[in-house]
DNA sequence: GTTCTAAAAGACACCGGTGTCAAAAGCAAG
DNA sequence: CTTGCTTTTGACACCGGTGTCTTTTAGAAC
């Protein structure tokens, strides 16, 4: 409550107030700021209780000029989708809530040339202790590098591991998708189609092997004509779902690779007067709000982005913090992704 | 391209660097990076030379200790709508991109009573040079106030004015919705419900202004039993939708505060067998994904939120550079929403 | 009571800029 | 060539912390 005990002169109190209300020098404030372990217990205490009556909070400019380090965590992304960016920050946020660092967003550009020099000159000006690389922009390795060459730890997020654990939080994407298709399988799906994401990125090719290897466990095989290419959009989707659904023998099953697309598919089918999921049963990823926004509800993946956000923003802080970084070094860096059943599946007709 | 010439030491030049070389004090340098209006055009130039020569980027940390200000532009928001925040983010980053300014993106917790506190200590730690409020936030004026005491610029976004010119980004939702809701009456519609937005949000308010004008101006009254109270999520939707849909005499158009309610509203006609539009028109308020990722595709309106991001953050360059801040003070604060017809509205059965 | 050593505290420079005010330079008038 | 201004430039303190090295203090051993 007393969020500024002792604002006499209406000006935040510094180190040197600080200092002269406890008797002691000002760099045995900053030790006990900083928890220095060269302190005694006595001393300690009574700067900590002139810290609290004068209610001083250390300036973050002036530490990061001499820390030469920022208290900022920056999230540098290619907004593939609003609702995964800002799941992540909230999960960085609940994660970073109670300590000193701030969060710095930084949409940056995958297709131009200029990414790397932006990206250095955002992060030496901006100095944050870590960055957290969001795919994409997570699978580049040349990013990576540029972050440890700088000496800014960072984080990369993915549907698999794309770095050393230290360096990386991931899901696993690929296990679960072939679980949900293995489920369309189990139903008696035998036609089941695919609609893939954009070339080149991770998360398209893990969620299209994952499709694959609960095909071929099943013995089944993906006739070229279920095979839809796709770039997360909606309209890819309805693309995808006019082609499939034209056939003379349609797919009576879809896996579409977001839910984005899996809204296409379904429109299309509504159009053609076909019923989800009696006449087509569709599973969607990501299980974002058009998830259950849409009739029927959809099928879907739930990737844990929130959490991924937590966990990549611990281990940053961890690393950070040093000695105490085990903490989160135990941690799993794989956070399972489940696969959430709705209404848009049933079994084949007839 | 030369992003780092002269990175001799692998150090970043200082300012003393660029006057050695340049044969000058660094606080000739220090008025050359800040235009400073009294220095002759050749030293500038000469200066300038070193700046380039070197690489020079000021450190934005030494700068903000000095100043102390920070070049950051703080956005706060209660997290409405993932795509709002992040639509707004990008107008912001629009805004800035090519100056030094960053953006800090501060989640806040509308209900807590530390609110302010919070803010405050925000603020008092980050030294941004303004901050952006986002609805529903922006609408407590405490928190306006909060920011002036504290000397950083602001600006409120909403759904109307809520302040003077320089402190207010808003659109003209009230006119809009009159709009789209006379198209309705235009078409024939009589018995048109509507589902309102949470107590106390003043876009709610506005919406629903807008909306009993265009039934004044026509001269037809609202029932009760076609008001339905909502707080813009999906299950509001459903169960707005449920009352209306299983009265006696259902409503032949509706219109929904904003989009997720709308695909809720929708799946529970969908659910009785009902056809959108042809047993019944729906308009959303939002324009967000789902509105085209549902079927079909939902009337709606487009709210600029993006284009108000860019203008907040214009604004508050434009104050802070102050002498030059005519250019924003010209421009209108009100962007214009728009009403965007989809396939969700067509003349009433009969 | 000394002496020695490790722990604790302090002095002072430094991080990389800006503000203030005095000094130097430039130029017109006398 | 001075004098008297105005325009430019520089010296130096300062923003509010931390790093380094030195001095002081406290406790153990003699």
């Amino acid at each position: 409550m007393a969020a500024r005990a002792g604002g006499q002169g209406g000006k935040q109190p510094t180190i040197n107030d600080v200092a002269a209300l406890a008797g002691v020098s000002k760099k045995t404030v900053s030790r006990v700021i900083n928890r220095s372990e060269f302190i005694s217990e006595k001393t300690r205490k009574s700067v900590q209780q002139a810290i609290d009556t004068l209610g001083f909070v250390p300036n973050p400019q002036a530490r990061a000029l001499a820390f030469r380090r920022n208290f900022l965590i920056a999230l540098l992304h290619d907004n593939p989708n609003a609702q995964t960016v800002l799941n992540f920050q909230q999960g960085v946020l609940d994660a970073i809530k109670d300590s000193d660092l701030a969060l710095l967003v930084r949409p940056v550009d995958r297709g131009s040339d200029k990414l790397l020099d932006d990206v250095r000159l955002f992060l030496e000006k901006q100095r944050p202790i870590g960055a957290m690389l969001l795919p994409p922009i997570s699978e580049n390795d040349d990013l990576a590098k540029l972050c440890g060459d700088l000496g800014v730890r960072y984080v990369r997020v993915g549907s698999a591991p794309l770095d050393d654990a230290r360096h990386c939080v991931s899901s696993n994407d690929r296990e679960v998708v072939a679980e949900a298709v293995g489920k369309l399988i189990a139903l008696g799906h035998r036609r089941i189609g695919f609609v893939r994401g954009p070339a080149g990125f991770r998360s398209a090719a893990e969620r299209e092997e994952g499709f694959r290897a609960a095909l071929a466990a099943a013995g089944l095989s993906l006739p070229d004509e279920l095979y839809a290419p796709g770039n997360y959009r909606y309209t890819a989707g309805v693309e995808a779902g006019e082609a499939m659904l034209s056939l003379k023998e349609p797919p009576t099953a879809v896996f579409v690779s977001n839910d984005e697309m899996a809204a296409g598919v379904m429109s299309v089918a509504h159009g053609k007067g076909l019923s989800v999921p009696a006449d087509l049963s569709i599973i969607g990823f990501d299980d974002s709000p058009t998830a259950t926004h849409i009739w029927p509800a959809l099928s879907t993946v739930r990737w844990p982005i929130r959490e991924m956000g937590s966990r990549a923003a611990r281990t940053l802080v961890a690393d950070f913090l040093g000695s105490s970084a085990k903490a989160a070094d135990d941690e799993n860096p794989v956070m399972p992704s489940t696969f959430i059943e709705r209404q848009s599946v049933a079994p084949p007709r007839g």
